[in-house]
DNA sequence: TACAAATATAGCTATTTAGCTATGAATGTA
DNA sequence: TACATTCATAGCTAAATAGCTATATTTGTA
């Protein structure tokens, strides 16, 4: 039913499948390499960069907002956003709580 | 169109969205989870586990094998699946790789 | 050989997603 | 005030996704 049954899981479990779903599309991936380069907060350059339409970025950039890994602040008509950095260490920790969890050589039959 | 525009990224754009779209989901992070817990490979008990119908299940394996994450052994009439450590750590690598590139404090105006 | 068990695949439906154009809302400037 | 600029939202379409049931495939066993 296209559905995700939510209630499957625990609440760690969904956030982290949340944070990895709005950083699994390459246009997202992009955005957050523009910001990590040009290191200061941008506006809407995404778009000429990335060709994409504007309400297509503004899309993605929401996503993105929406795990609070970016932030926005409204600047006369633009927005400049840029990166929040306790929550990108949050979410790095956060992954690699996961990826630290694996000893290899273990008892694998494969 | 709900259609991804590939072209216009880098293949190390498209492959680090497409490790972290098979990680976006709480079945797959459910299912990596018990392979870390049990250590050893299992077969299908990840469908009584996980409540979901097993063709379910068997999709959601597709997925992760497809990032090479996971790989299946067949072992008599069941299939063993294990976390591959090869690529294991190279996705943590690749992860971390765009994560420490952020340096906290910089010029940012948000 | 026939049957059972385990998994994968086919095929279906509803929802979500990714793109677009058009438009609205907010701010800056002439 | 009027206009330009920038961004977000609404609303649309096509494709992808997540779930299911039914079935095929493969291997083991009686």
């Amino acid at each position: 039913m296209g559905l995700t049954k939510h209630e499957n899981y625990t609440r760690q479990q969904n956030d982290l499948a949340a944070v990895y779903k709005a950083l699994g599309h390459p246009a997202r991936i992009a955005i957050i390499q523009q910001l990590l380069d040009l290191g200061t907060c941008i506006c809407g350059d995404f778009a000429r960069e990335i060709e994409l339409a504007q309400p297509t970025i503004s899309k993605h950039l929401k996503e993105l907002k929406s795990i609070g890994i970016i932030q926005g602040t409204i600047e006369g008509t633009s927005v400049n956003y840029c990166i929040d950095a306790g929550r990108w260490r949050e979410i790095q920790v956060a992954m690699n709580g996961l990826f630290d969890t694996y000893v290899a050589g273990r008892d694998c039959a494969c």
